[in-house]
DNA sequence: CGTACTTTTGAATCGCATCAAATCTGGTGG
DNA sequence: CCACCAGATTTGATGCGATTCAAAAGTACG
């Protein structure tokens, strides 16, 4: 949070194309309020350039049941783009700037330029890459594998940029920050990892 | 396993063209053989017919790093698709049964057919969904959690048929099969849920 | 009936969450 | 410059819930 007011700002991906870019306009969500609702037909497609989505449903007993939370930087809703309905609702936790594409638009310009359809399904398939990792490693019972397992997935080559704050990497991780800085400070201690600022690097006895 | 020596068989999804269909040849792999390693160039898109296959890397310990685990009814390695190379070894954990695409023929297809371009985008989508709320799930602290969390995610209305094992279940789920079976008794116990043979039901007081 | 498996219950242990508090840090204003 | 505050970071003590190991009961199948 070095700027004043405004929380962390995502830019859209570069591979959208300038015509379809050209049609996007801004929202902004103040906390708490609605975007869509369960079962409305799709019509626009959003980019979450600030802020935070939860996309929820309420479950049998009227608790909010989160599917998914989505920080800046994420597409909202992609499954909608060739959907009938949206599945749940979509909700702002927090001040929140979007970028809003009509679906219509979104949608031909995917079917119409090849270039651009091969780039979203590389994103697409990015973040199931992403995603299949990361429940893999919320999977595992104990915080030390869970660390292990980030830095090798995350990482290159066993070395980890962590830029922000460890208490965003316990969230991630699905762990406390207590138990995320006691276990790293075991690991430390057992020579296994080097810690220095920004930086989290795995100590391979025997490099493979 | 009811079946004689084959485990669980997958069909492909009905939406791939025909003249796709048409190009895929059998493979099988023997417990423990590798598929492709990392760094190789991509020439092949893989569906899981039967077995399974694991992504992994090597840890600086050398340590095996899963990835992922890709049951029968997966394609393999779709981050590939438009990619460079493979990110990551590829290893059957069980005798396994493949459907094997040439990649650029998978590509073509996908640029020059438009409906099955839209159909494998959804096909994405509907899988990052899917994997959104398991991370979700995982995330959770308790199994009563996970479990109302699934069955509210994955089931139809409080409603959830399971026609396989309680033991699949708590893989799921992330979570021992002890710990499911007492967590389901504890839920029943209190009310809250209702077993019947293939079908978990929660019961909500006031229906929202 | 016997085997192999799932389902279920029991008891002991361990790791993490939780609550609490101390330290450290950067930034603000007097 | 220092006092002060808000936040992250770190350490401590405690309790709970899940894992683990163990074993019994139920079930499908030959």
């Amino acid at each position: 949070m070095t700027n004043p007011p405004s929380p962390t700002t995502a830019p859209l991906p570069d591979f959208l194309p300038p015509a379809l870019c050209a049609l996007a306009r801004e929202q902004s969500l103040t906390r708490g309020e609605t975007l869509f609702r369960r079962g409305q037909r799709p019509t626009r497609v959003f980019f979450v350039a600030a802020g935070e989505i939860h996309l929820l449903r309420h479950g049998v007993h009227g608790q909010a049941v989160i599917f998914q939370r989505s920080a800046a930087g994420s597409f909202l809703a992609e499954p909608s783009i060739d959907s009938p309905g949206y599945h749940c609702d979509a909700v702002a936790v927090a001040a929140s700037r979007l970028r809003v594409f009509p679906l219509a638009d979104f949608r031909s310009a995917l079917d119409a330029d090849p270039a651009f359809a091969r780039r979203w399904r590389l994103f697409l398939a990015r973040e199931i890459r992403r995603l299949r990792g990361r429940a893999e490693r919320l999977a595992m019972r104990s915080v030390r594998e869970r660390i292990v397992h980030y830095i090798e997935c995350e990482g290159e080559d066993g070395m980890l940029s962590w830029s922000g704050e460890l208490k965003a990497l316990a969230a991630e991780l699905g762990v406390t920050h207590e138990a995320l800085y006691r276990a790293l400070a075991r690991l430390a201690a057992d020579g296994l990892l080097e810690r220095a600022p920004g930086c989290l690097r795995l100590i391979g006895s025997g490099r493979l």
